[in-house]
DNA sequence: TCCGGTTGTTCAATATTATTGAACTATTGA
DNA sequence: TCAATAGTTCAATAATATTGAACAACCGGA
């Protein structure tokens, strides 16, 4: 049996963890694409193309452990969603106007 | 003669140099402290007390290359201030609603 | 039920970054 | 000119990140 994944409570997550997770380029991207998709996705159609497995495994594993995503096994793979909602409750404004921002970096 | 301080322009800073910018403790004490007091420190009153001259010195110029303080020469000392106003127009939201959330989150 | 394909994890080696002591520069005030 | 103050630079060391390789779990089909 695989271990299972672990979400922290939102109680727990801390303003310095999630700006830790955004502030790399490829976690950031990875967290556009889920907000873009709006629904699920699996770790290797949310993570940049030619990324390694090992490497993508591992963004996942900061992105959760910094509250952002919830992850779920389905078969052989994993569905990571956002916690938009909780994480708006928990830090106001930060990750929606990080976003915005980073959506029109993109179209630059 | 010392290098001059460099300051990007607003326009050439990323969203990404921001975000790990802040998302290095120290730094983000910094900046809190910065603006904080609203007007411009010295480096070795806005730092973290304890914080070693070269440490303090290398997350001055992370910050400074990150578009979010600027530096001036004042004599022996150096004066920081943030560069609240153009950042706010660039990254809408994003600073501002950083900081709130680390004010509330330091009176916990 | 066994096998091959798919998806992701883990581990350990390597590569990249961060931290800091020590030596140095620049400025000021006595 | 000298000592004190404030910060910078550099190079060594410490801490993190990346990734290949081996592995585990699950699925669908023969």
């Amino acid at each position: 049996m695989q271990r299972p994944f672990l979400h922290p409570a939102m109680e727990d997550v801390t303003l310095e963890s999630v700006l830790y997770a955004l502030a790399d380029p490829a976690r950031l991207a990875i967290v556009q694409k889920l907000a873009s998709e709006g629904c699920g996705m699996n770790c290797s159609s949310a993570a940049p193309a030619a990324m390694p497995k090992s490497t993508q495994s591992h963004h996942f594993q900061i992105l959760r452990e910094a509250g952002l995503i919830r992850s779920e096994r389905r078969g052989t793979e994993v569905v990571n969603a956002l916690r938009c909602v909780e994480v708006e409750k928990r830090f106001p404004g930060v990750v929606s106007a990080i976003l915005k921002a980073s959506e029109k970096a993109k179209k630059r």
